[in-house]
DNA sequence: TAAGGTTTCACAATCGTTTGTGTAAATTAT
DNA sequence: ATAATTTACACAAACGATTGTGAAACCTTA
């Protein structure tokens, strides 16, 4: 008769989950053998690795992942942290991350800092604590330096950014070609016959917007356009500074005809402002956005918006933390891998009823996506 | 002088993280008192402690989560289970658990089924594996049956569904009143003077769906309004669907005049189909949705939707697996807490120009807020 | 048949904590 | 002053897995 795991005048005793203990006491067997059996270690016979699998499988065995994270000293969690989970862009960035991860037995461990570097602190502090393989991060708005990354660092926990990140220092991460899809939209703008047009920027002090500032400009330079700042304003990029902008723009002397916004809220903003005024959208004011959320298709018109390849970028940013965990040793080097964005012309900025946006081969595209760039 | 943690003639060696052991060489002391120092046992000296407190700051300890969980067996992790991250609903719900949990010393893994049934036995499995302390589920669309959920209730791991549940079964659950939010939309839309108001209703499997129908068959018995087949239609509560399903509706020799849909994709598509056609909203047909997703507020006119109250749900959630866990012993009585929905009465539901929607007192909603219902 | 190789498995240490028990010394009570 | 209690700490055994080392048993080859 089979050994009983509890006694049976002590059926309420609280049970502890079945042990590779348990497997080896049941089979005879030392708990080595249960070990090397079930991750299929060569020195098993196959008769024993059966016979493990099969009683396995009969008292419903759970692997501890927690010991042998331990005894390996490697777990296989993984920290993820992004500024919030609500929203498009981050809730589809995660979705990614998380999909790849799972694929590849890493769960996912998600916090958010809600944009407050204090916050951020504490969670990377708990992310080591708990012992992850590796953490993915996009930094908070409110985030200048990078000290408190460097304890990361010093544990040797591969460590990738994604979009929001920090410049200036050697790490590793993947961003949008934020400049390109900036470049891209005014251009198209400025093919739409729009002369005057006017950018709505958020805080400069974070990279992707200050890229996003960056193409806006090159674009009016290659068409020998002078920036104008007054049509240049810098905001949170939320609805109410969207509207508040646009009207600001609408009472200068010389308003533009089209506005380039860093942000689909504040883009939308500017839509609501320039309706209650009357005016018409594309025909006095064209508009374009960034960030491609679901709302550029319902509105009214439809809005023209930069989208950033969420998924992509997810998937990418697991991609490169897979390299650093194999890479090992040279685990450090600094990479960064650009998405090209993908500009969708909508009805907000065709005057003309033709879309100038330049076509991308599939090819081409596919060579663009995971373009990587080393330093050092 | 001070031990040092490694030879000199071995710089390049792999540096392992300061451990408790490490602190009490470094204080000649024993493990034990380390580990009482930090965590406040009253057995240790102040002196001691403060000394503790110092090195372990000094050294920059950060204890062993993995390490603890697997002597104490019970992990701070916390597993979450969503169909997918993206769109507002689960991601509010997610950010109100996050936030929660972290405030209480909880990490949580956040997976997602993507609806499909097998994917959630697997992440089932992988969060037993993972030591979790508790699970928080929404049940997938494809699931029907519990069998999965018997193994997470055998390792005695609390487990808490919230929104999309399986009833008829002993479960923990934080659900909406579904039945009362769409009572309360039908019977605005009837109080707005509409006499044929339709349904579009989601897979009456779902808890949800079927709720969300019975209210609005709830609603027209209580006005005396004999229910019609031909107006409800079941669908995914797709934008194509609801573009579809109201074609369909139109068709019929006796139109409807208003239309409730159990989501918010699906009005929108309605909204898109009844303005192709050049009719106007409300006038000729009133619209109500279901999420009260972003996009209600961008449409012209704006949509009437149910509010589902994501972020107290989050925060139910994680309460109601707290208190399982402080029960303990007790800890598998089964029990509801059932939020109350919100009515967004908007321009798409407005014919009158007065909004009927019934006022609620603060204090009426705090108490309805968290009503708690026992079985047993 | 002896030397060498391969297959199959057990021993025991180890990862970093926690905690029941034991025990001095210091304090208080009788 | 002795007994009883409290304070402050150490010993050592867990938790559940992994893995280097060693050693039988079996097979191969000369």
């Amino acid at each position: 008769m089979a050994a009983r795991r509890h006694a049976k005048n002590a059926p309420s005793e609280a049970v502890r989950p079945v042990s590779m203990a348990d497997l080896a006491r049941e089979l005879g067997v030392s708990m080595t053998t249960i070990s090397r059996a079930l991750s299929d270690h060569h020195s098993i016979g196959p008769a024993t690795k059966q016979a493990v699998l099969k009683l396995a499988k009969k008292l419903n065995y759970q692997p501890n992942h927690l010991a042998a994270a331990l005894r390996k000293g490697k777990s296989k969690l993984l920290g993820v942290m992004v500024p919030y989970i609500e929203g498009r862009f981050f809730a589809s960035v995660v979705h990614g991350i998380e999909t790849a991860a799972s694929k590849a037995g890493y769960s996912v461990i998600m916090c958010q800092s809600n944009e407050d570097v204090v916050q951020e602190r504490k969670n990377l502090d708990n992310l080591l604590r708990a012992q992850v393989a590796g953490i993915l991060v996009s930094v908070s708005r409110s985030t200048t330096d990078f000290h408190h990354f460097e304890k990361v660092r010093k544990h040797h926990v591969p460590l990738v950014f994604f979009d929001r990140i920090l410049e200036g220092n050697d790490v590793n991460a993947v961003v949008l070609n934020d400049r390109a899809g900036a470049y891209q939209t005014t251009k198209h703008l400025l093919a739409q016959g729009c002369r005057r047009v006017a950018h709505l920027g958020g805080p400069l002090h974070m990279n992707i917007y200050k890229y996003r500032r960056q193409g806006y400009l090159d674009a009016l330079q290659d068409h020998g356009i002078a920036p104008d700042e007054s049509l240049m304003l810098y905001s949170n990029l939320t609805v109410e500074t969207g509207r508040e902008g646009m009207a600001q723009l609408l009472d200068l002397p010389e308003p533009p005809d089209a506005v380039f916004s860093a942000g689909d809220s504040a883009v939308l903003g500017a839509l609501q402002l320039l309706k209650s005024r009357g005016l018409r959208v594309p025909e006095d004011v064209a508009l374009a956005g960034f960030s491609n959320e679901a709302l550029t298709t319902v509105t009214e018109p439809q809005l023209t918006s930069v989208d950033q390849r969420c998924e992509e970028m997810g998937q990418a940013t697991f991609r490169l933390f897979t390299e650093l965990v194999e890479a090992e040793g040279a685990a450090f080097s600094n990479r960064q891998v650009v998405l090209q964005p993908q500009l969708f012309v909508r009805a907000s900025s065709l005057r003309s009823g033709v879309d100038d946006s330049p076509e991308i081969s599939p090819q081409e595209r596919e060579l663009q996506k995971h373009r990587v760039l080393r330093r050092n």
